[in-house]
RNA sequence: GCCGAAGUGGCGGAAUUGGUAUACGCGUCGGUCUCAAAAACCGAUGUCCUCACGGGCAUGUGGGUUCGAGUCCCACCUUCGGCACCA
């Protein structure tokens, strides 16, 4: 009988209920085990599970899964991170509180998951929007607070106009919410940050040690904290107190520096107008940059407007003065907001200088160019020559002149090594109500004042106006809001804004360790044991955001003693996108696939045998019906041959013939293959093709009647595929395991078959034949022939005679059980 | 511009890390079974020349190293992703 419809959803929901009743999935700490840590990028709770979640979470559970036959100790933990955005957008939509959809969505995913026979422990489930959660939220903003790391101060921030909410740099992506896509504005606000730039160095440097991470992921954390090292430079002011220090990474073409140039926003720039003519110029000019958009100002082709300040600066290393201006391209937020332009070897500078008729100097001689004047130039020289116009340093290459002058330039104090980074402090507040409330209270008296341990949690009131504009919810909710002041009792008001949901998720995988623990954030003697994550899986788009604060989160936890570890994920697998059509599956093109639709025909097992076969887990995967189905086939295939071919028989003890031999070389060959292809990088597919392979060497295997020790070989090849297939299609293997009369409780936690390399070491091997670098033959030959033996049987073929007859053998070639190569 | 990943049949993709390129699956074609169809099973399937035996050409392009290159080296091209007026 095939294993269809009403059968497969029969044994799936079985064993569902087998696995969910005997808590089969329970974890532990178990200090004679080797334990394993699996974890999936937890879920937002938005509805129904969708096939991104089904293939991440797959891949999860068949690693998982792998690790317990292979006698690993597995945590393997699920949950929901459950605050955010989108349930005030529904609570606005639908009328239903946040609270309400939230729980009800999260009822939804869990259905779905339970659907698909993930091996979770389900005993540690946890919500982000539980206040047995958020408490611990906050109190390691506490304990940041309390280190220094917490701080609130004014300065222009992202703000999204349509999610009505500040956003951290790393939310924004060229210039877009990365929520809903519109773009970003800059906006004066108060707000709270954490000081992840007190982590830059470590953040960066630990990178290395991450070697079992996906080197596109290093790379754009690398990118995204972004070091240089350079020299600051100190250039006094003419005829006043005032110094601007400028930020280079090229002290080499210091002599070259023609002029100075501000950020708009620099400090300076209007104070050194004053009492010029520029005077009124300059203030114009500044106040038409600020009304200029972030995202128009960087735009590609940028003018390079500018204007002269009226101020002059000197340059420490020869005294000459130059011109200050002010240009729109220098950016504030980055290095001093002050650069010294040295425009024939800056193509930026060329082009202002160009366009605002500003001097130049030639200090680093092009080897193509000698004697090339600046007037001849047509865009800077930013390429390696020798130092010309630079005083003592004339003759040097620029590459040492970059070390020799940055050490003579600190050596006169003239300026500083200084090291420079991309990397922005994290804006954590946000004008939201699904969210943790930030535990800080305002005091007339006595000021801002942290909300005391013992008063956790602050808790989220039930019922704020949502409404999606106009600032914080929470300040209107007047229960909230006026609170005692924890230090001098008197009436204070509580801070309004909420937690950034990127904090919630900073930590999780600690709290999966002792997930109920209602006494500390979690036991550290569990996080001991189960930290590091071993294996990590999620998506791309997490490569700077969650990866870096999370990171981040665990070198502090680790700093103030309370985790062992300081990276958080050992390994890490960021799965591709599920594509039809060749476009990602989306509501708004219309073009996803249900996986409720897909259980209800094919089974849980053949979505996950299909997701997993049909690309590495890297790739991208286009959705395939056809394939679908073939999955479908290939399982019933082994359940075919379990209920029609299996028989229990007494071991029986003839001597194996050579079919016998083929397939218990075929059966060693997949444990082999399977075994390779899970430990070198979870390569599904290849595995998954190995079992197909010994599928059809069973297939072919004839077991006459009465034939005991040949129905003995093909039960042991079928017990075999069973267990390698049991991590890819847990429920039919379980069945498939009790039909073949097996009585573990569990097929999940036999051992994982092993092979011998005997069993692998046939008697005659094929060789294949070469002349001259082009196969010519075929031969099957005894094991570890070598050339004494090779050399009269190859010689003598009629094939490879067509090819030497009547030229000279120059070389004869033997790579042992494989090829023989002739050279004539 | 800088950094990262990748280019293999009609399609998804394999290739023990320098050793018989195209495993496995999908699709297509042919066959068995059937009144017929579906399902299932069996066989064929890179491409060109040849009735055939055979042979030529094929892993983005062009070179190189080697008895032997999808794999190593050099120079390109294309695609995807990240960063970017970052001084």
């Amino acid at each position: 009988m095939p294993y269809t419809g009403n059968d497969i959803r029969r044994v799936e929901e079985k064993w569902q209920a087998i696995w969910a009743q005997k808590k089969t999935f329970k974890a532990s700490v178990d200090s004679h085990k080797k334990k394993y840590y699996v974890l999936e990028m937890f879920p937002y709770p938005s509805g129904k599970i969708h096939m991104g979640h089904v293939r991440n979470y797959t891949i999860a559970d068949v690693i998982a899964r792998y690790k317990m036959m292979r006698g690993f100790n597995v945590l393997h933990p699920m949950g929901y991170d459950a605050f955010g955005q989108p349930a005030e957008n529904a609570a606005i939509k639908r009328g239903v509180s946040p609270s309400e959809w939230t729980y009800r969505c999260i009822d939804d995913m869990r259905a779905g998951l339970k659907k698909m026979g993930f091996s979770y422990d389900w005993d540690r489930e946890l919500a982000t929007c539980d206040a047995s959660y958020y408490r611990w939220n906050q109190w390691i903003f506490l304990k940041m607070q309390e280190k220094g790391l917490v701080y609130k101060k004014g300065s222009p921030v992202n703000w999204c106009p349509s999610c009505a909410t500040t956003l951290a740099n790393e939310e924004v992506s060229n210039g877009a919410c990365w929520r809903c896509k519109n773009e970003v504005v800059q906006k004066d606000l108060e707000q709270w940050y954490l000081k992840i730039t007190h982590y830059a160095e470590p953040l960066l440097e630990d990178l290395r040690t991450l070697n079992n991470w996906p080197s596109r992921v290093v790379a754009m954390q690398e990118n995204w904290i972004g070091r240089s090292f350079g020299t600051d430079i100190y250039f006094r002011i003419k005829g006043a107190d005032d110094v601007i220090t400028v930020f280079t990474t090229r002290p080499d073409t210091i002599f070259g520096a023609t002029y100075v140039t501000l950020a708009p926003e620099h400090p300076l720039a209007r104070k050194l107008s004053r009492g010029t003519p520029q005077e009124v110029a300059v203030a114009a000019f500044i106040e038409k940059s600020a009304h200029i958009s972030k995202s128009l100002r960087m735009s590609g082709d940028a003018r390079k407007e500018g204007i002269f300040t009226g101020g002059y600066a000197v340059n420490p290393v020869n005294g000459e003065e130059v011109p200050v201006w002010i240009g729109d391209y220098v950016l504030m937020e980055y290095g001093t907001g002050a650069i010294m332009a040295v425009p024939t070897h800056d193509q930026r500078d060329f082009e202002f200088a160009r366009t605002h008729n500003l001097p130049m100097r030639v200090v680093i001689q092009d080897p193509a160019h000698p004697s090339v004047t600046p007037q001849q130039m047509s865009k800077a020289y930013e390429e390696s020559g020798v130092l010309v116009n630079s005083r003592q340093f004339d003759g040097v290459s620029n590459e040492d002149a970059k070390k020799n002058i940055s050490e003579w330039i600190a050596a006169q104090k003239m300026g500083r090594l200084t090291i420079n980074w991309r990397l922005r402090d994290w804006l954590i507040s946000r004008q939201r109500y699904w969210g943790t409330p930030i535990p800080m209270v305002y005091c007339e008296a006595c000021g801002i004042v942290p909300v005391p341990y013992d008063q956790l949690p602050v808790k989220l009131p039930e019922n704020a106006p949502i409404t999606g504009s106009g600032g914080s919810p929470l300040a209107k909710v007047k229960e909230f809001v006026d609170v005692q002041c924890p230090k001098c009792g008197c009436e204070a008001r509580r801070e309004t804004d909420t937690m950034a949901t990127f904090f919630d998720s900073s930590w999780y995988f600690l709290r999966y360790c002792s997930a109920h623990n209602d006494k500390e954030i979690f036991d550290a003697k569990e996080a001991a044991y189960w930290m590091p994550v071993d294996q990590y899986i999620g998506g791309i788009e997490h490569a700077i955001l969650h990866l870096l604060y999370a990171r981040f989160f665990t070198k502090f936890l680790h700093d103030i003693g309370l985790v062992v570890v300081d990276e958080p994920f050992d390994r890490l697998l960021t799965q591709g996108m599920v594509l039809k059509e060749g476009e990602v599956m989306s509501k708004s093109r219309g073009n996803v696939v249900d996986p409720d639709e897909v259980i209800a025909t094919f089974g849980a097992d053949t979505l996950r045998v299909f997701i997993l076969f049909a690309a590495p887990p890297e790739d991208q995967l286009e959705w395939s019906p056809a394939g679908l189905e073939g999955n479908w086939r290939f399982i019933n295939r082994i359940w075919n041959v379990v209920e029609n071919r299996y028989r229990p028989v007494a071991a029986g003890n003839g001597m194996p013939d050579a079919d016998d031999k083929k397939l218990e070389f075929e059966r060693n060959a997949a444990i082999k293959k399977v075994t390779d292809s899970m430990e070198g990088g979870f390569k599904f597919n290849t595995a998954i093709s190995a079992v197909m392979v010994l599928m059809n060497a069973v297939d072919k295997f004839q077991v006459p009647d009465g034939a005991p020790a040949k129905q003995a070989a093909l039960n042991k090849a079928v017990e075999t595929a069973v267990l390698l297939m049991a991590p890819f299609i847990p429920h039919a293997a379980e069945e498939l395991w009790q039909m073949m009369g097996k009585n573990d409780a569990s097929v999940a936690f036999v051992a994982w078959p092993t092979y011998s390399d005997d069993a692998l070491k046939t008697d005659t091997v094929r060789m294949a034949v070469q002349v001259n670098g082009k196969v010519r033959g075929e031969f099957e030959v005894a094991r570890d022939a070598d050339e004494a033996v090779l050399r009269p049987i190859v010689l003598a073929d009629e094939g490879v005679q067509r090819h030497i007859a009547g030229k000279d053998i120059k070389k004869f070639i033997v790579i042992k059980n494989k090829l023989v190569s002739i050279v004539v």
